[in-house]
DNA sequence: TGTAGCATGTAAGCCGTTACATGATTGA
DNA sequence: TCAATCATGTAACGGCTTACATGCTACA
């Protein structure tokens, strides 16, 4: 059972391991994708909700999550809850995985490398845009802060939100400094 | 000729307009990918040499780009130059294109959310690797940035080394101060 | 003479997106 | 009753990688 999976599929283990939260054991694909938009995005990406349903049917055959038909509320909806194979071979991955460098595609900075085909007013412009999406980005991420407060059982998401603002922090910095050099 | 091509697309197009460099007219593929090396890996992808090939076809096939054999050498060789066309055309998608939000893919900090998975030492030994994987990465950058000196030529892509320097360093420090916390 | 670098491609296949299709439930 | 949200999927396709295949050239 040592078909290695996709970063993106430890990824979305990784959020039913954590599983927790609500009343009901398991995780719909919907909850998935919700729990995906508040962390994941950030770092990783949020895959669609195709890709989840996608994902989560790869696992299954793969036995490293368990579908249970939830007949609890007015409507039968599949839960999806992390087997104890799932735990190992997330684990497995944590413990052996290359750490690979992080990716980062820049639209601005690639635009900004061709800065010679554009007019000044248009770099202005093209910043003034990125410095207010990143305060957007940067609040959104905040929310999320705050939302795990200093509940011990998040501690770990809550750093990387952290780093997350920390990041978005320096940039505008970065951004402000360039900026004036231009 | 409207049909949208991708970034990566337009990122290669944006190298061959800057072609200038050597006494040849137009670049091999070959010579494309070395650039993408010291150029769009840091803030976008360098392509595979088979993916260049690919896109070099589809642009010429656009009539962005023509294919010239060079004779010239002791082996003929395939230089692409730009066209008028597709010198407009990359000045369009600058110009008009939407300025997406920089995506992130950091298997460090997706690591991090599943910290409660992992050992205290563990962590440990992956920042340290990810520290001195942010030293070399940074390395390499400043010798882009060294090569490119202060010729007004390349103004806007020396402005995007430092921009990655700057980048790399706030990394190095968010991490730093990552470490003490836990 | 052999190896590293130059040079050019094709084929298979994964990962992920958008578009499409369907339907239930909640609350204004 | 109507819209928003919850909920679950399939189909087509784009973009990119790895593996494979081929051959020349410079130089140690």
């Amino acid at each position: 059972m040592t078909t290695s999976l996709s970063t993106t599929s430890y990824a979305l283990l990784g959020l039913l391991v954590f599983d927790g939260v609500s009343s009901q054991q398991g995780m719909t694909g919907y909850e998935l994708k919700q729990r995906a938009d508040l962390t994941l995005r950030f770092y990783w990406v949020s895959p669609a909700m195709s890709q989840i349903y996608t994902e989560l049917d790869k696992l299954r055959r793969h036995g490293l999550i368990d579908a249970v038909d939830d007949t609890a509320g007015k409507r039968t909806t599949r839960r999806f809850v992390i087997t104890a194979e799932g735990r190992t071979s997330l684990e497995t991955w944590l413990h052996t995985s290359e750490h690979e460098f992080p990716i980062l595609k820049h639209p601005i900075a690639l635009r900004l490398l061709m800065g010679a085909l554009m007019g000044p007013g248009e770099i202005e412009a093209m910043l003034d845009g990125y410095t207010s999406a990143l305060a957007k980005r940067r609040s959104e991420l905040e929310s999320v802060r705050e939302m795990l407060g200093d509940d011990p059982a998040v501690a770990y998401p809550a750093h990387v939100a952290e780093w997350g603002l920390a990041y978005y922090d320096a940039e505008v910095e970065i951004v402000d400094k360039l900026r004036k050099k231009l």
